[in-house]
DNA sequence: GTGACAACTTGTCACTGTCAAGACCACTCG
DNA sequence: CGAGTGGTCTTGACAGTGACAAGTTGTCAC
């Protein structure tokens, strides 16, 4: 690959190298010519691929979107109760921030990726059609009054949340003397609560 | 000011200047040469301060905590029903992301701030105190069964994925041909809707 | 073989954060 | 009042950064 004058596959060992600065050192602390760096070429050639660092950025932030839909949708193919799929899914979602932390911290930055790039709208809105898939099935299927649009607005707003504030919780349940959760014990905590109020909602579907 | 070599008041001036680089251009571009510029001072002068970027950067996570428990607190002081009080927590703390978008961008960021800071941590615990504060209340106030500790975790995370999905969920109501809601409005929705899930909990407080 | 184009390298520049040394200022104490 | 001390700031320097422009290499069609 060294002696070559082409690489061959590029784009990928790109973001490859982008995936594990950004897991090593923090999207923080990310740099353009440490990915090329360890892509072994020199430290302009991102800029054919990619144009700039927000379009490599933007990038990665698609690719987090489609290993998002793929593995909420690996997830609830294995499950075909329709609460258990909920919490799966949800549980599926927060792996990520440990599964793929790189894509974690990129997905939402809009200040270092491009938000209206296509490919990245359209891998947004396929994996948000997921969650909301399994939220409006489980209210036909149970036959709830919930809206299926405010519902998934809850679901996703929590898991999105829990990527988050991780750690946060963890530091949390350390300082008060609660014993350790697994990070998908909580997350069926989570979908247990939402779910009541998903079958007891008292809102009408104005 | 700029006669004088004593500033006066720098570590506020070097926080205010940052506050305005990182809303004007998103932490991802931010730059502690041009919050010195702004400061009027030279490029090291925030070196004795805050030492180095990470300190200035997690003197204003502290800062944005200790903003969310002050909008909080005020948002609850003005209401004595506990279930409308968990709304309108909800509410001051997702409108941080418009009123105070620069804080909002650094307080959960690890790869930036110190997350093992004694003054950080304080102040986050703090801002968590009044949050847990409604929910156990809200709890006692109806004698419900569900747990405050996951009730407020469900509570955290809401409206925390809220705040980095807020831009996200106004384009899928735009895809999806709904009217526009207004910020107070979704978070209205969400919390009736966590607040069906704690009054209906299933849980046992094992 | 030639021309066009894609894919890459090299050279350069302004800007960045950090380090170290130096300069300025304010206060205390003899 | 003056010296000493310590806090606060500036200056100078350096290695590293992203981006731009020009140049080189390789592949393919004709």
């Amino acid at each position: 690959m060294t002696d070559r004058y082409h690489h061959g596959d590029l784009p990928n060992a790109l973001r490859s190298a982008a995936v594990d600065v950004i897991t090593e050192q923090g999207l923080g602390h990310f740099s353009l010519r440490e990915v090329a760096r360890r892509a072994g070429v020199s430290h302009t050639a991102p800029a054919h691929h990619f144009g700039d660092v927000q379009g490599l950025l933007t990038s990665l932030a698609t690719q987090g979107f489609d290993t998002l839909y793929d593995v909420t949708t690996a997830a609830i193919a294995g499950e075909t109760d329709p609460a258990e799929r909920l919490t799966v899914m949800g549980q599926a979602y927060v792996s990520l921030a440990t599964e793929y932390p790189a894509h974690c911290q990129v997905m939402f930055r809009t200040d270092v990726v491009d938000p209206d790039d296509a490919d990245l709208s359209i891998a947004g809105m396929r994996a948000y059609g997921v969650l909301h898939g399994v939220v409006a099935e489980l209210i036909a299927s149970e036959g709830l009054d919930a809206d299926p649009d405010v519902a998934s607005e809850l679901c996703w707003a929590t898991v999105q949340g829990l990527v988050v504030l991780g750690p946060k919780l963890e530091l949390i349940e350390a300082r008060t003397g609660r014993p350790p959760s697994t990070t998908s014990d909580r997350v069926r905590r989570l979908t247990d609560l939402m779910l009541d109020g998903i079958r007891h909602s008292s809102a009408s579907d104005a």
